[in-house]
RNA sequence: CGGGGUGUAGCGCAGUCCGGUUAGCGCACCUGGUUUGGGACCAGGGGGUCGGGAGUUCGAAUCUCUCCACCCCGACCA
């Protein structure tokens, strides 16, 4: 166990709290709700980014960029869409501010007050959707598929380090087409990209479905989200992707002349994936020792520990272990000789199990006398000693190993939190004593939605688009279903 | 934004109720030495606007007011 890492078991909150600061992915600012990405947890985060944005060209997009700030009068062109947003939002009034004529310091200026307030961005279709106006004439123009890195701020009431944020990272995805069955089409391309991403890359087994109109995104028709399972038996919306109609085009006037030379308003979509991603990576595999980073996103795949008692000894590791390091790197594994002498080897094993290192090596006299050395796997904390030679072939394979089995145990794991209900008493109780997903069969109205929200704090994370359709009854109102709907408690 | 809790060295805490020498302890840090196969040991050393501001008092970490931040629980949300 880590030291003074609190157990699971014990407040699996208070677990999480601990292992982002410990393991150095990320602090509290100066700034109320804000984090600081410390190098460490940033290196996760770009090592998604570059996986996401390579499946994003593959699948024809284009990176653009789009201003921070937002004019009020643009998010109150789409009703549903200002309405869900103007909560949280940030608003800049004033462009300059003056020494403080009554002592030190500097105050707003009060002559600098903005003709029209500046909104941050909480998200940027607004934004875009009165760019794209401009950028679209005739069918011939369209598709366009952009998509944005950026920060967006949603002034949270109570934040968690990456989990919810005021100021967060993310992409966003803002496609136009000259039909409903293309923006369609791209709504669904994206939902799978992101549930791709999570399964191979992140090892986080995702159910795909459709949000209900309740936990649409505002603005949308409709809302495809993918749904992970923690260990804390909490479901995480890690991705959505919209099929926003021709509301925003309506908003702003965003017409095309089609082939037949009829003017008709574009179909749209948009879809995201946060630092919350973080989140999810955390919480689906890590520990009580520390972290457990699936190899493919693990900013430092090997690490390597010499043990020594003096120079000679270390000397006589290093041109044993050079070697080792430079077949690594040319097998494309990212590799840390770490031979600093200010800690000692214990410390070093444990600090790499508490960042999630997938595999270390330990070499010592002991391995250069029988070259050999000292192998310890994070996802099983198993170790053996194996021959020097071939070892760099004998990671490469076990790195793609250790992918597997993370992810073969996350699924598992989901397996066995996933429970089938046919009443509400079987389902609360389902809820009270395992948690998890629970699937069940609902009427697919709003108030019953609603009221087992209120009752159970559970919610209706969505209607899974695979899987079994079996028609039934509501356990609520025994009125007929058309198929079981996914619930949990969320975060 | 409501209810509860916390804020004292980089980190974790004691001291606060009941005001009174120079504000302590553990870890970390620095120096020297011994060590090194699972978070080493000894000796010496440095580091504090006691969250900020205002007040009460001869005297405030301690009492009062106020503001701020963080954590937990609720309502809202990627």
């Amino acid at each position: 166990m880590a030291k003074g890492l609190t157990k699971r078991s014990v407040d699996y909150s208070q677990w999480y709290n601990e292992l982002v600061i410990k393991a150095d992915l990320a602090e509290n600012s100066a700034v109320r709700g804000c984090m600081v990405i410390k190098p460490y947890g940033y290196a996760i985060w770009e090592k998604m980014q570059q996986q996401l944005d390579k499946m994003f060209k593959e699948t024809g997009h284009e990176n653009a960029y789009f201003p921070l700030f937002i004019p009020k009068s643009f998010l109150s062109k789409e009703a549903d869409h200002v309405e869900g947003f103007a909560k949280e939002c940030a608003v800049v009034t004033h462009y300059r501010l003056k020494n403080d004529p009554d002592g030190k310091g500097v105050i707003v200026d009060p002559d600098a007050k903005l003709e029209e307030e500046l909104i941050v961005r909480p998200t940027s279709e607004t934004i875009i959707w009165n760019t794209y106006k401009n950028w679209i004439q005739s069918y011939r123009d369209l598709p366009i598929k952009c998509n944005q890195w950026a920060n967006v701020v949603r002034w949270e009431m109570r934040t968690r380090l990456f989990l919810r944020t005021a100021e967060f990272l993310w992409q966003e995805g803002h496609t136009a087409h000259a039909t409903k069955q293309e923006a369609i089409e791209e709504t669904e391309t994206m939902i799978q990209v992101y549930a791709d991403f999570a399964e191979q890359f992140m090892g986080v087994p995702v159910i795909q479905g459709l949000k209900t109109a309740n936990e649409r995104f505002a603005g949308a028709l409709e809302t495809y989200t993918i749904e992970a399972l923690m260990q804390d038996g909490k479901a995480l919306q890690s991705g959505t992707s919209h099929f926003l109609g021709q509301n925003f085009a309506k908003a702003f006037d965003v017409k095309f002349a089609s082939k037949e030379g009829k003017e008709d308003y574009v179909w749209a979509s948009s879809w995201g994936v946060s630092t919350r991603l973080m989140g999810a990576l955390i919480m689906a595999h890590s520990d009580d020792h520390g972290l457990v980073l699936p190899p493919k996103l693990a900013p430092i795949q090997v690490a390597i520990v010499p043990i020594y008692k003096s120079q000679e000894d270390l000397d006589k590791i290093t041109a044993v272990v050079n070697p080792i390091v430079a077949k690594l790197k040319e097998k494309g594994i990212s590799v840390k000789f770490d031979d600093s002498d200010n800690r000692k080897p214990g410390w070093k094993f444990a600090q790499y199990e508490l960042k999630g290192v997938p595999v270390r090596l330990a070499m010592g006299m002991r391995d250069l006398e029988n070259a050999t050395v000292e192998l310890a796997r994070r996802d099983t904390l198993s170790k053996e000693v194996v021959s020097i030679e071939g070892v760099d072939t004998y990671i490469a394979e076990l790195l793609d190993i250790i992918q597997e089995n993370i992810y073969q145990k996350a699924i598992d794991f989901r397996a066995d939190k996933t429970t089938e209900v046919e009443t509400y008493d079987e389902f609360k109780k389902v809820l009270d004593e395992k948690g998890g997903f629970i699937l069940a069969h609902w009427n697919g109205s709003e108030e019953v939605e609603k009221q087992i929200k209120e009752e159970t704090k559970a919610t209706i994370r969505c209607i899974p688009l695979e899987g079994d359709k079996t028609p039934g009854k509501c356990i609520v109102t025994g009125e007929p279903s058309e198929q079981k709907v996914l619930f949990a408690k969320a975060y």
